[in-house]
DNA sequence: ACGTTTTCCGTAAACGTTTACGAGAACACA
DNA sequence: TGTGTTCTCGTAAACGTTTACGGAAAACGT
């Protein structure tokens, strides 16, 4: 039986209403009568019950964290949330907010389980990962009206959302600018084929770059596979029947850097020795990998924390006194050199 | 501005008790009615508001999933969460549930964000990951009389909570069944330093399977180290310093395993050729690694799917007719045969 | 001493539901 | 016609908070 304001009230021979404003800090409340409200309720084990001031305040003080799968990748880019999660949830508990996580299955189910978040006034803001180029879930909840922010960049929605981003553009850029240095003219990219906004921005940077050393870019170094250890291993060899192969490959996702791996052995290619290879996110299998591999390296759980930031001064609730601000930010990712390369 | 069901009585001209018992489905409404308050409240694009169920009911709809870091493991195990953790979270959206992810620092903090969980009622119940041998979190939750159910066993609390994990007593058996098939007689066991219940059951099937060999259990060849790949790499070479030093090792824990590989590396012993290694817990690290590890896999998405069954069994709110029902599951490992044994 | 301000607190409504209770109407049956 | 039953629905309280409002008492100023 977990004690409510009623009971301190009584207890203290007090209203409920001083009970109140004692333990919410407010100024309307003698010294001394606090001070016996506070230790009544340690004395009691009191707790404010959270549904209750949630349907007064209409707040939920909870945020959700939405997972969509891409097709055919059962494990939701697995290692690269959960730091970022860890992150996101010590600074929302920060502001004792909870973190409610959101998954499912990939297609239109996802978009009936935004709804009923939103809907039924389940959190007061959802955080979208994965986010497409053209994504039907930003679309809703701007429509809506409903605050959110986003683990991404996308072109639906306009500026009128905080979101936070790797910087897929320079990594792309910086990969061929390191390859380029050590004697590579060839170089091929890989990339899943959905429309996810970082491949794109990946080979904006892949071009920019070739285009800065003169280099022609080749429609035939570059591919599109699907987004997991298939594809990569499906679409390599593509890239290799080229009249003039690569002597470099960057892969724009770990998994297909793996199965792409796995085709240049089979083609008796050693990656790290006749190939070099660089991958753009980095995850612990990079780093085991034989050869290991190089990558580029987003400081994931401090883009949790940051993107939690960035919501909170965006929502009018937590904003602090200079108002509401809505802020985009791209995170640069640090290059780990290892063998692959 | 959602719409109440002060606006469906109000739309239909009916009281709001009658919409509520028309949308919750019970017996004393006619039939015509019931079918115009479900035709207005798609029509107004009604949906109940959670808090105000929330509180009048007193359940929150929600289940808390608590995340606790070891020491020293900055990725909370991990590739291990997130198939579960789909598969829990999956099951529990099927009743229409949320799943709220708690984390936070090791140590005191933790019990500190459960306790905020249980005494602000912002779940209906918990449940605990990376349980302890004796673990204060089910102390605490026991005597709290608050439901959970958890992931892994324990020795605290006794029998009055679901539990789900892995048979890694069979697991440390079979182990060793392998490698002695293989004509190994010297095999070591290398586990995790911390009072991890599942580091003892590891190493009672190593025993047991041992003496069933009538090989004798050399304490020489047991190593405990630290769960990372830190712990791994200081504590590999202790075994290695045995008098009669050991053909094959066991590892609990896969990160472990790669800090072992890589100091048997250094001294020269390359595993799966001079050494046989088996890892107790697979992960996509041990598909990758080179040499790939032979290593148990659990069924972590069905596993999820079913410790939220089990829990959902214990809770009267959602038993069936045959009243609640505690369970304690231990589901088998499937052996992942690969090249380093 | 009197008016004015300040300090502190109680009252009561409100948030959106669910549900116990009871009442009216319709119906059945003798 | 009277009695009992069944169906259906309205009324109102309750869940635990927060907060607008107003009033009593105290403090202050002249």
């Amino acid at each position: 039986m977990a004690s409510s304001i009623h009971d301190l009230a009584r207890h203290l021979n007090i209203s409920i209403g001083t009970v109140s404003r004692a333990l919410n800090g407010r100024a309307d409340v003698n010294a001394d009568t606090r001070r016996r409200v506070l230790e009544a309720a340690r004395e009691l084990n009191y707790s404010p019950n959270q549904s209750g001031r949630s349907l007064r305040q209409g707040a939920t003080h909870s945020i959700a964290f939405m997972l969509q799968p891409h097709p055919g990748d059962q494990q939701y880019g697995e290692p690269f949330f959960i730091p970022f999660l860890t992150g996101l949830q010590a600074r929302l508990a920060e502001h004792d907010l909870d973190l409610m996580v959101v998954m499912g299955e990939p297609g239109q189910y996802q978009q009936e389980r935004l709804r009923r978040v939103v809907e039924t006034r389940r959190a007061d803001a959802v955080v979208l990962a994965n986010t497409r180029r053209e994504d039907d879930r930003i679309d809703y909840l701007s429509k809506a009206g409903f605050p959110f922010a986003t683990l991404g960049r996308s072109q639906s929605g306009g500026d009128t959302y905080p979101s936070l981003d790797i910087d897929f553009e320079r990594a792309g850029d910086e990969a061929v600018e390191r390859l380029v240095a050590r004697g590579h003219r060839r170089i091929a990219a890989i990339r899943p084929s959905l429309d996810l906004n970082f491949g794109y921005l990946f080979l904006d940077g892949y071009r920019k770059a070739l285009k800065r050393h003169g280099i022609e870019v080749d429609p035939d170094l570059i591919a599109d596979g699907f987004i997991n250890e298939t594809g990569g291993y499906q679409v390599t060899p593509q890239v290799m029947r080229s009249k003039d192969p690569p002597t470099a490959i960057i892969f724009n996702n770990d998994a297909m850097a793996l199965g792409g791996c796995k085709a240049l052995a089979e083609m008796g290619i050693k990656p790290g020795h006749d190939m070099a290879v660089i991958v753009i996110v980095d995850t612990p299998l990079c780093r085991y990998f034989s050869p290991t591999l190089t990558a580029f390296r987003p400081a994931l759980e401090a883009m949790g924390r940051r993107l939690a930031e960035m919501l909170l001064a965006s929502l009018p609730a937590f904003a602090g006194p200079e108002g509401t601000r809505i802020t985009r930010e791209v995170w640069p990712l640090e290059l780990i050199a290892r063998e692959s390369d």
